[in-house]
DNA sequence: CAGCGTGATTGACGCACGTCATGGCGCCAA
DNA sequence: TTGGCGCCATGACGTGCGTCAATCACGCTG
């Protein structure tokens, strides 16, 4: 029942996507929920949380147009956030890795306004949104974790707007893949080797770029022996070198 | 002592930069308040909010590096926030009016990440964080509209995103001047004609362009007659036009 | 195994916008 | 008044990236 088909074996026995686990032990608690939380208050926020089975690379967590209910927090697997122009152009607009918080949009209106895609097998946390407000109001602390994750996440937005406003191709690129890598080292993974879960597509789309210039600067890279490329495995070679193409 | 320098005339006898002035008759309350607050509700409120006296043009609400204790909102003037990346280069974060309110990135934080300064003269509220956070506690519907203003944003800088990563600087600049105007009528202002509280340079940064690139795309717009420009008074002459442009 | 479709790469070419430089206008101080 | 400064406009020129098109590698299915 427990879907693997992309998932890397682990060291210990337990599958990635296992949804059956509570917050308690949870292996990203430490990135998605506030560190002053105590253990019982724990297990409320635990109560309200719900786990479904996990999603299927493609599958949509929410679209455009559904109602809005709920924040998600990915617990495997890679889920991509985008918008559709009211063209049908299609704005991507986040990618988000374990431990970390989509869906924050939705909240201003009672329909969600953009889409949610699993980029590859994914097994997230839905919590309701009305059911958050009510545990805020009982855990400080809660209410004032999730207006930092808001806050930064308009950090984050504000900061694509500069990168992408004032950065060359390169930079761009640099900035992505090193964001990548540095919030795989945040979740004990290889800052070094890593495996991009989204396409060159969605990799252009999301830093204002064509495919085609996605490509060629994976390219440049090689050849600068920056990074290794091979597909979607990414071997960053010169991680300062990268860095220093990042302004980071 | 009230400074009216740049202050276009109002018809009714208060000066528009009048810093005391509680929120249940502040003009600007539908627009910063949360609809469902009941009186006794919006008093609490405005107790803990602190008005001081108008700031002049050029003059910091707060600079990147001070510490993080209030966010804020525009009474009366315009103001711009801004972040300066690490090699010093300026990036704009927002241009906001009376009745938004600015300064919700910096609660991810202890200190201020980003700066805001008068456009020109300008009240503003100040709405102490800690004692904000106290408040939602005991009025849900205060909670729940600071994070529905907090969505809003993300969804603004989103929007800036796709905006400048996917148009032209014509339908950039369409989109600013449209937006603008939107904005403008919601406060009962003209949605044709206005001053722009910023400069180019402001506005080029802002839209990821340069100041050449933004006057001639000015002079463009006077000569397709979508619009006359009078350094910065603007008159809108072909609105739809202008928001075909803009793809809204 | 062939045949197809999807994603990625690479090359040739053009254009929108950046860069650099010049000049005008309004404001302020001396 | 004169000079200096900030802001804006406009022209000439160069270039980074988009566009178009061809090719390749691959996984899937019949």
């Amino acid at each position: 029942m427990e879907p693997r088909k992309t998932v890397p074996v682990v060291t210990d026995n337990s599958c990635p996507h296992r949804h059956n686990v509570n917050c308690g032990d949870c292996r990203m608690k430490a990135l998605c929920l506030p560190l002053a939380l105590e253990l019982d208050e724990v297990e409320q926020l635990d109560r309200i949380i719900q786990r479904g089975r996990p999603y299927q690379r493609d599958e949509h967590i929410y679209r455009a147009g559904d109602a809005f209910h709920a924040v998600y927090a990915v617990r495997s697997g890679a889920i991509k956030t985008f918008a559709m122009t009211d063209q049908g152009v299609e704005q991507v607009t986040g990618f988000y890795l374990p431990g970390e918080i989509f869906g924050m949009d939705g909240i201003a209106h009672t329909h969600h306004i953009s889409s949610a895609l699993a980029l590859e097998t994914a097994a997230v946390c839905e919590i309701p949104f009305t059911r958050l407000e009510d545990l805020s109001i009982a855990l400080p602390s809660l209410q004032r974790h999730f207006f930092q994750l808001m806050s930064r996440e308009i950090i984050n937005d504000q900061r694509l707007v500069a990168l992408i406003g004032k950065n060359s191709a390169d930079e761009r690129l640099a900035t992505l893949l090193i964001s990548i890598s540095t919030r795989n080292a945040k979740r004990n993974l290889s800052e070094q080797r890593f495996r991009l879960p989204m396409s060159r597509a969605d990799i252009g789309n999301y830093l204002g770029l064509t495919v085609e210039t996605v490509s060629r600067v994976f390219s440049r890279f090689q050849k600068q022996r920056l990074l290794k490329v091979d597909k979607k495995e990414i071997e960053i070679l010169d991680l300062s070198g990268l860095q220093e193409l990042a302004n980071v």
